[in-house]
DNA sequence: CGGAATCCCCGTGGATACTG
DNA sequence: CAGTATCCACGGGGATTCCG
């Protein structure tokens, strides 16, 4: 990402940012509380890669309960950011790929995700500097 | 921003979440937990704009307790993304600014809000027809 | 002004067990 | 296999009050 790209990128957002997205009712706002939850974002970030049946998404995005996948899974179809495909067999299989507007968010999101597993050292360096000068 | 270049982004993400940003363990998890809750990326993305000080966030970020205000900064101060700087005056005064990491950070995250900006129509819409169609 | 402290509610989220 | 249902604990988050 070359540096005048990002000041643009910058710039854009911040003019946006300084309309409306700080407003209570902004409807951006509703819909990043329901998809912007921790595991929300790693399951979209999972699915990168590839559809992914039910149990795949499970032992893939590790610690997460099945009541919370099935939540979630089910926010996001709602919301047109994943598409849910039945496959009616003995044993049911049941398979959840990226929708255009899903894959479209992902690249954003995994620039972020990206950005945390970068910075994460200089992150806990400063955590734990900051805990020890309290 | 490229076709190529966004490509390109997807790619590194995509080797970086094939490796461990899935772990439990990932040391990058628990940062993230602590910042992108629902406030903190409103907090950071207020202070892209500039310094701001307790009483100007609190109105600019609308919704927001004093509580959750101060729980936030405080959490953004010890992961090293805002300063806060105290002026000893009285009454007292304090401002609060982004680090050079917490700006580094912004970059990802604005992307991020401005593409929700950007899509809250179709999120809206596509979220609109399933409810009609179930 | 900029918080810290307290109280309290309710949603999130985990563990477990059950169903189609 | 892919969930749903139930119970339960913890912490998020609001309102209020007090402090430096």
């Amino acid at each position: 990402m070359t540096v005048t790209h990002q000041a643009e990128t910058l710039e854009t957002a911040r003019t946006l940012l300084t309309r409306d997205t700080f407003a209570r009712d902004c409807p951006g706002r509703a819909v990043m509380d329901q998809v912007m939850t921790r595991w929300a974002t790693l399951i979209l970030a999972a699915l990168v890669t590839g559809p992914h049946r039910f149990s795949a998404l499970a032992t893939r995005v590790e610690g997460v309960s099945q009541k919370m996948l099935s939540h979630n899974l089910k926010a996001l179809v709602r919301a047109g950011l994943v598409h849910r495909a039945v496959e009616p067999t003995v044993p049911p299989q049941v398979t959840y790929s990226l929708t255009a507007l899903g894959a479209d968010l992902a690249g954003p999101l995994c620039a972020l995700i990206h950005w945390f597993g970068a910075n994460a050292p200089a992150l806990q360096e400063a955590q734990a500097r900051h805990d020890a000068t309290r």
